[in-house]
DNA sequence: AATGAATGAGTTTTCATTCAT
DNA sequence: TATGAATGAAAACTCATTCAT
């Protein structure tokens, strides 16, 4: 807003950054669609968070429902940029997997607005994340890190026989992310804090228990 | 549109059934929530599908924040009902468990608008569940039951011991919530249909196997 | 705006009238559609000149397309209406075809919104136009009545022959309607008025003169 | 993206050429203009046909409202100079006004963007036509060749007395003009293709023989 | 001369809500 | 109790125009 530096008028930073200006709307916007839903988003309210005008969603999405595909991607790519980034090689599958776990609910844990968009495109029948390109390639690399972990385990006699890889694997992100996405209820129905530090220590123990004894041979 | 008995005016029957009227209104609000959520939901289209004029919404209720606390309440009154018609007097604690893993399954199973509106509420950070009347006592008779049973559990040397029975009452609830939640996403990224009979009937033993063995001792 | 009678609480006129409403829409869309086109028409300003709530275009329209085809329906019932009552029988082919050269210079000159609004129209390809029903019908009638003056002239002596019907009503159409819907430019280009009442007569006679002239045998 | 050729920056070719850019700037004006009308033509949209960036418009013009104009003035220059080459030396009354009429058929035939815009401005009362420069002009020689021809074939004996050489010159015109500008809506009407090769070929006789036999002594 | 980002005013359309009957 | 007209505020989206490079 004011320059303070006088003497470098070419130096004056940051007018005309079409990137800057992007990146600023979409932060906007995936805040705004996490508080409000896509229904209760407001356009004027993402632009004015981006400090913006607001012809500048339409400019570079084309429309509201463009701009909340652009947000399902940004994240999209995150989650795969994460994924890719993780790695149990040379952990024992019991190391893994406790890795694996602990790794799905910090990640929940760090990122609230993903929970509630997902809940919000999950209410719509995933009407956009079925367009994603490739989305389904998401599933590859994690389920086949679960696939491995799993027989290793059981090869070395660590985990108990039987268990699909498909199921334990939505099992272990429900068990983190209902904890999440169903906060507000159950912070009502039980009546304590589930977001302290010392609640989402105790669940998040709990959770690498529970799936590991049940893993149990 | 012309009445053909002249002598019995009022004798029309069924024109002007406010019970009826509320409760049309009220079946097709949950239907209108659960498919677009509070801010996607519209009063014409509630009215509509109610087969009465829309007016009728602001004289039974209010306004459209009241019809949507009204279908709460009724949401809220059904889980109490059915808990409270539920029932493990006489059976081991071992049998006890297994029926409400089911029951609790099989619950979100049969209502689906109750998992899509849920998960608005809490997107809402539970703004109206809050509200309702006496909400906290959802949890009482159910976690009674949960303690119960598995304190129960721990002595006969059925279960194994440490388990807080709030977190099992999350877990629980979590592997089968999200598994119902989730599915738009998670049928996209398995590249499966989940709500099959097969698959649910797979998912059902596979939490109620899951939550068992990891309650061994 | 002021209510003159003041003993007669019921016979307050006019508070909820829908049919005044739409009435009053249609004018107003007729006269703003004519003067600035379907494109150059603001919506605003039509309930503004009907004196309502802007709303109710969209509530008995459905949007501005939709009423502009309104207004397009209700100049082709005036049309068809002005060509059902026209009446020839009993005239010679001669007085017949003058006051059919007179009628059609009238009724243009009596609806210049029609003219304006007929402009717009072509210049979009007759898009709208060609949805109207039975729209094709407004022909026969007076096609009718052509073929069959002219024809009959022909064989009293009064007409030349090989003059074809549809030729002939474009050509009579012409004459009347340029004059009018030109009017701007080619008062312009002969820097005379042309809607002051000389000239009009004027103009309505040359065409008569014109046509009746160029039939003789 | 990057000039690869670092000593001759400046002989990149083609690049800048104002006259050009102008040009093509017109042509797609003219177009848009045509077929959407002053209010309904989009810069944007003018700018993309022309293949260069919509500050260009600005740049080279001024405004939507002067390219708007920029176009009229282009084709009142063609017209003028059509009409400065039209030359009916040496042919006797009869054969002068033969070619009159056709070269006004063919030239509306020929520019039918031309009609379309004057019917624009028709509407729109002329707004911007009145205010080109010497545009009463435009009727002087053609209007004196009309007078002359008129008078002469009057006193040749070749046509009737009585006949204004304004209102023979909005006749002729007329007959041609409404033909083309009204074409989209008498195909619906008449239910036939008025553009076909035949269809034309028939108007331009049927123009030719109408106002010939009418001015018959 | 040329580009594309940025702006603000406007324009259509939607929607919850109230009024009159 | 029931209906449909009517309203005003707000929302999405458009568009001519200007700014910075």
């Amino acid at each position: 807003m004011t320059d303070f530096r006088l003497n470098e008028p070419c130096a004056v930073p940051r007018r005309r950054d079409p990137a800057s200006t992007r990146r600023k709307l979409l932060v906007a916007a995936r805040r705004e669609f996490s508080r409000n839903g896509l229904a209760g988003a407001r356009v004027d309210e993402i632009a004015a968070q981006a400090g913006v005008n607001k012809q500048l969603v339409y400019h570079y999405f084309g429309d509201k429902d463009a701009i909340y595909f652009a947000v399902l991607e940004w994240m999209y790519d995150e989650i795969v940029q994460h994924e890719r980034a993780f790695n149990v090689d040379g952990l024992d599958p019991d190391q893994a997997l406790r890795k694996l776990i602990q790794s799905s609910f910090d990640y929940l844990e760090q990122h609230p607005d993903f929970v509630a968009i997902l809940n919000d495109e999950n209410r719509n029948d995933a009407a956009h994340v079925r367009n994603l390109t490739h989305f389904a390639d998401i599933r590859t690399p994690l389920l086949r890190i679960f696939s491995r972990t799993l027989s290793q385990g059981v090869r070395d006699g660590l985990f108990r026989k039987g268990v699909s890889p498909e199921q334990l694997y939505i099992s272990i992100t429900a068990l983190s992310y209902f904890y999440f996405s169903g906060m507000p209820t159950l912070s009502a129905i039980l009546g304590k804090d589930l977001k302290s530090k010392s609640a989402l220590r105790a669940r998040r123990k709990h959770v690498v228990d529970f799936v590991m004894q049940s893993l149990r041979p």
